[in-house]
DNA sequence: TTTAGCACTCACGCAACATGAGTGCTAACA
DNA sequence: TGTTAGCACTCATGTTGCGTGAGTGCTAAA
């Protein structure tokens, strides 16, 4: 696009950065005074005016002030990001290191924990999913007898992604068969994914665990929930409240539908969906694809945990949004749940 | 207190209707128009006069009509309460049941799905706490290896409670090892709860265990955790945004501070704690102790689960709140879910 | 005891008005 | 030619005053 003057860029950011402060339209004689370039109201006036006819900002009505529009905050943000390089461990990020520490055991609790830290730093609403694996390696499958009637299967895949489930059957095995068939199962289906049981694994199993051959299409069954699509992703959110705090939702009927788009779940994997495909993406305004939240602005980050499995993690604002701090905060989430995720997988640190 | 004349009841009842409704102060035309009580308006002025004296309505400024006060609201769900006892099978039960029963698999989708249900059902918001046991007894133990570093550790308490942490350790057994490990903790456990485990059973566990005799505080502490306090009661809740339905809370502000005093879990516990020991409870307005909150009404149930397991089910509205209807979905609720556990913990369905 | 009638109160909505922040334009200045 | 001062103009916002209507309390008649 059109190059701006390092003044028009100087004055765009001025206007952005009060905005962004007290969500009113800023006039000219603010910048003038606020932000002390030397130039008078008049002459701001004249560069306003400019950069209204770019498109960078607008009048909501005929004598107010200038608001930044979904461009001008593209502009500020893309110039933001070009800077990203140079970002180092900060105060700021050490206090993360903290707050997350603090409760590391399972990792339904970080995710907890992260989205409620992310929410306090930024008074922005968090979405963080859970880590998703495509297609995980089984490593073992442990049966383990619950009751008279109720067997509980125990599936570890890679990364340690534990899920377990309860399987009714009135054919309960006795204490050491159980021993017997989950080293079975283990043997057969370790190192495999989803995608890899086949006929042969299945007719394997089917001898070899006789006379409870019943149970291993329902453990297939089992698997194959678990692991084979991503349609269960596990949602955290934090600081859905904190709209209310903007003066932009202040109208009930309009944080209402914000909520309500926030309780649908379809519309977070959109969101969310695509995240996992790179570092870091914004959406401002109408740049984002559901409708509810034209007047929000999503960013959205992803982390990895080992070497195949994915998480995201989004923020959710008005569009005057502190941009900047929102990528620094994410940008240090990300760097974070990472560390802690290794150390909960790796073990380095005892309990 | 005072007995209220046939009159006055049918007039304050009506006043009740009339502002849950519409939550506007109800005059006396409006009522002898709505509700033919044959009488004028001006009789009814006369008795609304009365009622306002013994406290039961409330005049909010000088020339309005008339509001129900806290006390009027008790009055009136003390009647319901009355005539509680021939509730049967209705219609919306029956719709219940679809709905819970859609998704039984997990004891906490089960009450996700509940709290859903209900605040669904009657538009306030919906808080329910998972079953607990005080103090249950432990039925069995599994440590499964889950990789060079981690072991996971699966207990299954009465009630098929399951708890699962992950035990780090440099000194990881064999597969076999494994095996006996279960079997030696399961044994010398089982049938006992948090309390019974005395010295002696430690010594025992301890010189069967060897060499993995360091793991026997470390599980120990596990099931003191999972089991000991209440403290780590599991919360769900759903529909908190309904509360931006309400013309009360059409002030953003109060709408937050509602927000705010939901998230913490403190309150939470304060709120639902007690209401275990009691079927039913009703706080109306100042009635219930959290200062945030002294505008809403709160109805708790509690539902149990086997012999010894209970958990509860609140709901949080304005305090013009449709209790005839909350207290029949509330019925309604505890019945399915006391069923529903049953089914779960029978096996009488299979999936 | 009930009702009709009437004066009175007070929230609410509306129009008129003043205010002030902010603009665009023009003319003067460096 | 770029910058500034000055001025007229615009328009959201807040305030005031007033009419309206819902609702009450009181009194007197039925």
């Amino acid at each position: 696009m059109s190059l701006l003057s390092e003044r028009k860029m100087k004055i765009l950011q001025a206007i952005i950065n009060d905005y962004i402060a007290t969500a009113e339209p800023v006039g000219s004689r603010t910048i003038a005074k606020k932000y002390d370039m030397g130039l008078s109201s008049a002459t701001i006036r004249n560069e306003m005016s400019d950069l209204e006819d770019m498109g960078y900002i607008i009048q909501p009505y005929a004598s107010a002030g200038r608001v930044p529009s979904d461009m001008g905050y593209r502009l500020y943000v893309d110039k933001l990001i070009s800077n990203l390089n140079n970002i180092e461990d900060n105060p700021k990020e050490v206090f993360l290191k903290d707050i997350i520490e603090s409760n590391i055991s399972r990792i339904d609790n970080i995710m907890e924990e992260t989205a409620r830290a992310i929410s306090l730093l930024t008074n922005y609403t968090a979405i963080i999913t859970e880590p998703v694996t495509e297609k995980p390696k089984i490593k073992r499958i442990s049966l383990i007898p619950l009751d008279e009637r109720n067997i509980m299967c125990f599936v570890v895949a890679e990364q340690n992604i534990m899920k377990n489930n309860i399987i009714k059957t009135l054919n309960i095995p006795n204490e050491h068969e159980f021993f017997r068939l989950s080293s079975i199962f283990t043997e057969n289906l370790k190192g495999l994914s989803i995608d890899d049981i086949d006929e042969n694994v299945v007719l394997c199993l089917e001898s070899e665990s006789r006379p409870y051959e019943d149970l291993v299409p329902v453990i297939l069954k089992i698997i194959s929930k678990d692991f084979g699509s991503a349609e269960n992703i596990e949602f955290h959110m934090s600081g859905a409240r904190n709209i209310l705090a903007f003066p932009e939702f202040s109208d009930v009927s309009k944080a209402k539908t914000f909520f309500q788009a926030l309780e649908e779940k379809d519309m977070l994997i959109t969101l969310m969906g695509d995240s996992l495909n790179s570092d870091m993406r914004i959406f401002i305004g109408n740049e984002n694809q559901i409708e509810e939240m034209k007047n929000c602005s999503i960013i959205t980050a992803s982390y990895k945990m080992g070497s195949n499995s994915r998480g995201g993690i989004g923020i959710i604002g008005p569009t005057r949004m502190d941009y900047s701090q929102v990528i620094t905060v994410l940008n240090g989430m990300v760097k974070n749940i990472e560390r802690v995720l290794k150390i909960l997988s790796d073990g380095n640190n005892d309990t």
